[in-house]
DNA sequence: CGGTTTTGACCCGCGC
DNA sequence: GCGCGGGTCAAAACCG
């Protein structure tokens, strides 16, 4: 990849805003993904909190913060991602999204947020990596690079310190894969002014709780 | 039809 | 001990 459109600019304190401050980092790292899996509704039963030996796997996985300026929030990068939540952000006004990558392999976990402060700069937070080829072909996706300024920063805790550092240099050939993003004019509706999101989806839970 | 998005509810860890 | 905030799930709606 050309490290050439790249710029390697730690984050200083006017690229991050309000409310930035150290978002990437991993306070609690007892095992906060494999999780509740076993929560499975289901009666009424809440034995899942009894045992906590399901947190024994410790992983490591990396999680790196970039900084984009675009006008959509999802930049394409190539792989197939699939918004599995989406929470408002207390000093963002803008919602942040969560994606995971499709693949059965692949763990991936992606999310996106915008500063209220910019809307034009776009942090998007990878968790993982890709275990498997593109299927996007990534085209022109340098042409598209060229035009948007990527703000590399990584943000790592203790955790990683060992391997996951050379996962950090962006465009260094770590095995972080292509983190690349590139524009995707395909935006269904066109959010116009906001993020106006439509009354789409489930309009009311019937039932209350069933997990 | 299948896959994806939407979105309220739920859970968990930390702070006070 | 309670509350807040962040992260995830899962049912329903929607789109191709």
């Amino acid at each position: 990849m050309a490290a050439s459109h790249l710029l390697p600019n730690f984050q200083e304190n006017t690229s991050r805003p309000l409310g930035f401050k150290e978002e990437v980092d991993v306070p609690r790292s007892s095992g906060d993904n494999i999780p509740r899996m076993e929560r499975t509704f289901a009666g009424s039963g809440n034995e899942v909190k009894t045992g906590k030996k399901k947190v024994e796997r410790k992983d490591r996985k990396p999680r790196f913060a970039f900084q984009t300026r675009s006008q959509v929030d999802i930049l394409d990068d190539g792989y197939r991602w699939r918004k599995y939540g989406q929470k408002a952000v207390k000093n963002n006004k803008y919602p942040r999204s969560y994606y995971r990558c499709t693949n059965q392999d692949c763990n991936v976990k992606k999310q996106v947020q915008r500063l209220s402060k910019d809307e034009g700069v776009v942090v998007t937070t990878y968790e993982g990596t890709h275990t498997h080829p593109i299927e996007r072909s990534t085209d022109n996706f340098e042409h598209i690079l060229s035009q948007m300024q990527i703000y590399t920063g990584c943000y790592r805790r203790r955790e990683d310190d060992a391997g996951a550092g050379a996962v950090c240099a962006v465009g260094a050939g770590g095995s972080v894969a292509k983190e690349e993003k590139k524009k995707k004019e395909k935006e269904k509706g066109d959010d116009a002014g906001g993020y106006v999101q439509g009354e789409r989806g489930r309009k009311k839970k019937m039932g209350k709780k069933r997990r």
